[in-house]
DNA sequence: CATCAATGGGCGAAAATCTGCCGATGGTGC
DNA sequence: GCACCATCGGCAGATTTTCGCCCATTGATG
C-alpha cells in the first residue's frame, strides 16, 4: 500500500555479486543513483546468505569468482529461489559457459567490461518484468530451506504458480483455468488445500 | 526395454539444417549410420517447409546461413513447433548469439568444427529425452514459460529438485532420499516417470 | 563363492487426486 | 422476480500416485 517504507513489498531489490570490490562498489553506486535498491555480496557464499535472509527479486553476478564460480552459485541460488532471474557478466566466457549459464535459467549474459548503461538497461528490464508479472507476491518464497521435504516444496511451488496466475489476472479464476490449463474443479480443490484466498481488487 | 531395434515404433526424426552441402551430406551420412532418422534442409526456408509437413522431433541447425540466419529460422520454427528441441552449431558465435539462441529454446550450442562424436552424443541425448517425453507427456524444462500448463510446470519443478539433489550428492540416491524425505520407491517411480537418469562420475 | 550394501523395479493394496454432474450462492441486468 | 454469469463445493467414480513387500542386479569385500 504505502510506498516509502524502507522495505515494502513493492520495492524491487537487486543482488549484485562480484569479487572485485572496486567494480562492485562502482556498479552499486551507479545503480543506486538510478533508484535501484541494491544488495551487495563479494562472494558466492555471502550472496547465498543474503539470498536466504533478504528479499531479492533479481541477481546480477560475475561468472568468474574464486572459491565458488558464478555457475555454482547460480545453481545453488536456483534451488533456493527458482524464479528469481539471474544475469551473468564475464570477460572470458566460453560458449559452453554461456550455454551452462542460460541452462541454469540466466536471463542475459553481459560481457566485461560492462557498460553501466547496458547493465542499467538490463536491470530495468528485469524490474519491468517484475512489476508486470508479479504484483503482490514476492518472488522469493520460502522454498529456501533444503531440509524442507520434497512434497512441501512442490506444494509451495504449486501455490506460488497459482497465486501468480491469479494476481496477473486480477483474481479471475476463469482466466487462471485457461492459462494453467487446469480443470476448474481441480483448481478449486487445490486452492482450498493450499489455503489460497482469491481476492478481487476492484 | 528395447535399445537397439533399427526401427522402433516410436521413430525419432532429426531435421539437419546447413547451407554447406558437403557438411550437410557428411553429417547426415554419419548420423544415419548410427541409426538416426535424418531429414535434410540446405536453407532455412526449406527447413521450415519440412518442419510443417514432416514429423520432426529435434532440429540441429547451423547458425550462419545466407538469407535467413539460424536464429531467425529458430524463431519461426519455435512458432510452428514450440516444443521441438533445437541445437545450434557455429564457428563464429558471439556471446550475444549464444544468448539469443538459448533464449529461443536452444538445448545446446556446438562449436565448429563439430566433432561427429559430440554431435552424435548430443543427438542421442535428445532422443533419450524424447523417449522420456513420450512416456510422461512432455517435459521440456521451462520453468519460466507461462504458456506451459500447470501440470507440466510442476513436473518440471519436481524434476529440477530431484536432479539438483542428485547432483549435490554426487548421484547418491540414498542421500537424496534423506534430504528430500521421500520414499525410496516413490523416488524411483518419479525418476522413471520424469526421465531422470542417475549418472555417477567416479 | 558367499555376503553385504545400494539401487532398480514388479505387484498390488491403500491413499490421494482428478473431474464430471449437480445444486447453491451472490452479483448484474431486464 | 427471473434469467444469466461466475464461482464454490458435495458426491462419487475414474485415474494416478504412493509405498510396503519381495526379488534381481551390480559392485565391493571377505
Amino acid at each position: 500500500m504505502s510506498q516509502d517504507t524502507p522495505d515494502t513489498e513493492s520495492v524491487f531489490t537487486l543482488l549484485l555479486v562480484d569479487d572485485d570490490h572496486d567494480v562492485l562498489a562502482a556498479n552499486a553506486r551507479f545503480l543506486r543513483l538510478q533508484g535501484i535498491e541494491v544488495v551487495l555480496a563479494d562472494s558466492a557464499d555471502i550472496a547465498l546468505q543474503r539470498l536466504e535472509n533478504e528479499p531479492v527479486d533479481a541477481i546480477v553476478t560475475d561468472l568468474c569468482m574464486p572459491e565458488r564460480s558464478g555457475l555454482e552459485f547460480a545453481a545453488e541460488a536456483r534451488i533456493r529461489r527458482p524464479l528469481v532471474p539471474i544475469v551473468f557478466f564475464s570477460g572470458l566466457a566460453s560458449v559452453s559457459d554461456v550455454v551452462a549459464a542460460m541452462r541454469l535459467g540466466a536471463v542475459d549474459f553481459l560481457e566485461k567490461p560492462v557498460e553501466p548503461q547496458s547493465m542499467l538497461t538490463t536491470v530495468l528490464t528485469l524490474r519491468d518484468r517484475y512489476e508486470g508479472v508479479i504484483n503482490s507476491q514476492r518472488l522469493s518464497l520460502d522454498l529456501a530451506d533444503e531440509t524442507v521435504p520434497f512434497r512441501y516444496r512442490v506444494l509451495a511451488y504449486e501455490k506460488l504458480l497459482i497465486e501468480q496466475s491469479l494476481s496477473t489476472h486480477d483474481g479471475q479464476v476463469g482466466a487462471v483455468i485457461e492459462q494453467l490449463q487446469i480443470n476448474r474443479r481441480t483448481l478449486n480443490d487445490k486452492m482450498r488445500r493450499l489455503g489460497i484466498v482469491r481476492q478481487i481488487h476492484d
